[in-house]
RNA sequence: GGAGAGAUGGCCGAGUUGGCUGAAGGCGCUCGCCUGCUAAGCGAGUAAGCGGUUUAAAGCUGCUUCGAGGGUUCGAAUCCCUCUCUCUCCGCCA
């Protein structure tokens, strides 16, 4: 959510920051409607004013013996009054809260202005594209090969855009996730989480998923309850509410949960092997910083992520998304992509983002900077670090031999019990 | 699922015959005093949001907020209704 004060002060410099993402118009609406609620705002002030000043008097006249009658038929008057009033005002404050909760955050200045992705920075590149000796698959032929994914069978228990692991590839993905978990908690000091992997409306309200990309999760029926679309979700929602002290910061969580995701609007997008899912696993990194030091920790948050690919020995490429790419809550975001044979291309692993006060203002998350100074908003960052079954489809294909097996890349093979090797 | 208790400021915790209570007291924190240093002690200060005033800040000032929403009343933390959450006991259960 943007400052509402900022859109008031500064109208024309905040429009010219929305048209980078190409939105135009969004605040007209409302500057008129903030003119309005002042309006009101005065007048209704004013009314309880003298209400709090007379009901003070009426109780001062009942213990001196007077009569007070006249004075509380007036009150009663203006009661009514305000009651009016106070309703109209409800309603135009609604109208400027949906307003605010829809528009998107702003560029930070170092961001790419551009449409899509086509627009997106290239900044680094890690490895060179891995060379076959023979015609490489993709992992939705070495899967089934191999007898470690199964499509058919998970489109029997719950229709398209889920897997069933089996066996080997099971055990593969359990070693990414702990592989994930250990590293970040033990070398880059995040805190490990296990939260809730249902949420309320309120806490996708507050990093921004709601109300504007509803159709994009998996809602239970009757109940104000959402399965989680990633752990950004309940890690930055612990917060919510809350005031934190100067000394908290910077906090530094991880976690690893399924993911889930409707993927409404993306048929016929990404429909072979393990890349876009329903359901999906991922370990997500979540800070919460003082508002000076984000975009560093931004730098470093992405370097934790990409740690975890050069560990693996996948090659990859960091993108920096351009304006109109970036996600609604984001300022800046940078694309880790891995490198995926089977697509002959890179392909989004994770997305690491600083959302500065964006989601600290919707989600009411603040700290107090020094004893008694003024308390401000945190700024809250997150990133994959990273997608445990693009993982399992980069190592799958990657780290594929001609005679079809798999090999274990090193750091992992601790986690599968010394295996060397995924054959048949 | 049944019975009961509760939800107050950064934290703990008073306050329910409705009215100088935005809220006692304590902890924490800040400043000052004291002290060779530390601790202890003493004194003062310390909620947030939204408006107005102001070039701006500070200051001053108004309004709102005692889990959420509604109601009664001239006036509600205090009375009534609905909901949410927490705790205790019973039942069921991984």
């Amino acid at each position: 959510m943007l400052d509402a004060k900022l859109i008031r002060a500064n109208p024309e410099k905040v429009a010219e920051d929305l048209k980078k993402r190409y939105l135009t118009g969004v605040l007209d609406n409302f500057l008129v409607l903030d003119e309005k609620r002042r309006n009101i705002l005065g007048k209704v002030e004013d009314l309880k004013g003298f209400r709090n000043s007379s009901s003070q008097e009426v109780g001062k006249m009942k213990k001196e013996g007077k009569d007070p009658a006249e004075l509380m038929e007036k009150v009663r008057q203006v009661g009514q009054e305000i009651k009016d009033l106070d309703e109209e005002l409800k309603n135009i404050e609604n109208q400027l809260e949906q307003i605010l909760l829809n528009i998107p955050n702003i560029p930070h200045e170092s961001v790419p202005v551009g449409e899509d992705d086509k627009s997106n920075v290239e900044i680094r590149k890690w490895g060179e594209p891995t060379q076959f000796s023979f015609p490489a698959k993709a992992h939705w032929d070495i899967g089934p090969d191999l007898d470690i994914l199964d499509f058919e069978r998970a489109a029997k228990l719950s229709g398209a855009r889920f897997t069933v692991y089996k066996g080997m590839g099971a055990r593969l993905e359990r070693a990414i996730i702990n592989f994930y978990l250990d590293l970040h908690t033990s070398k880059h000091g995040y805190k490990e989480i296990l939260p809730p992997f249902m949420v309320t409306g309120d806490c996708m309200l507050g990093t921004g998923q709601l109300p504007k990309f509803a159709e994009d999760m998996f809602k239970l029926q009757g109940r104000d309850m959402y399965l989680v679309p990633t752990a950004e979700v309940p890690l930055t929602n612990m917060y919510r509410g809350e005031i934190l002290e100067a000394a908290d910061l910077p906090i530094y969580v991880t976690a690893y949960t399924p993911c889930f995701r409707a993927e409404a609007g993306s048929h016929g997008r990404d429909t072979r092997g393990i890349i876009r899912q329903h359901q999906f696993n991922k370990v997500e990194l979540v800070k919460l910083v003082e508002p000076d030091k984000s975009f560093e920790e931004l730098e470093k948050l992405t370097a934790d992520a990409e740690e975890v690919l050069q560990m693996l020995e996948l090659p990859y490429r960091v993108v920096l998304l351009s304006s109109g790419d970036t996600g609604f809550s984001s300022a800046k975001t940078y694309d880790l992509e891995v490198w995926m044979p089977g697509y002959n291309d890179y392909k989004e692993i994770s997305s690491c983002s600083n959302c500065v006060d964006f989601q600290a203002r919707r989600a009411n998350i603040r700290y107090r900077p020094a004893p008694k100074a003024k308390l401000q908003y945190v700024h809250t960052l997150n990133g994959s670090g990273v997608a445990i079954g693009r993982t399992v489809a980069a190592v799958l294909e990657n780290y594929q031999q001609e005679d079809g097996s798999v090999i274990v890349p090193e750091v992992l093979r601790p986690y599968m019990g010394g295996q060397r090797v995924i054959t048949k």
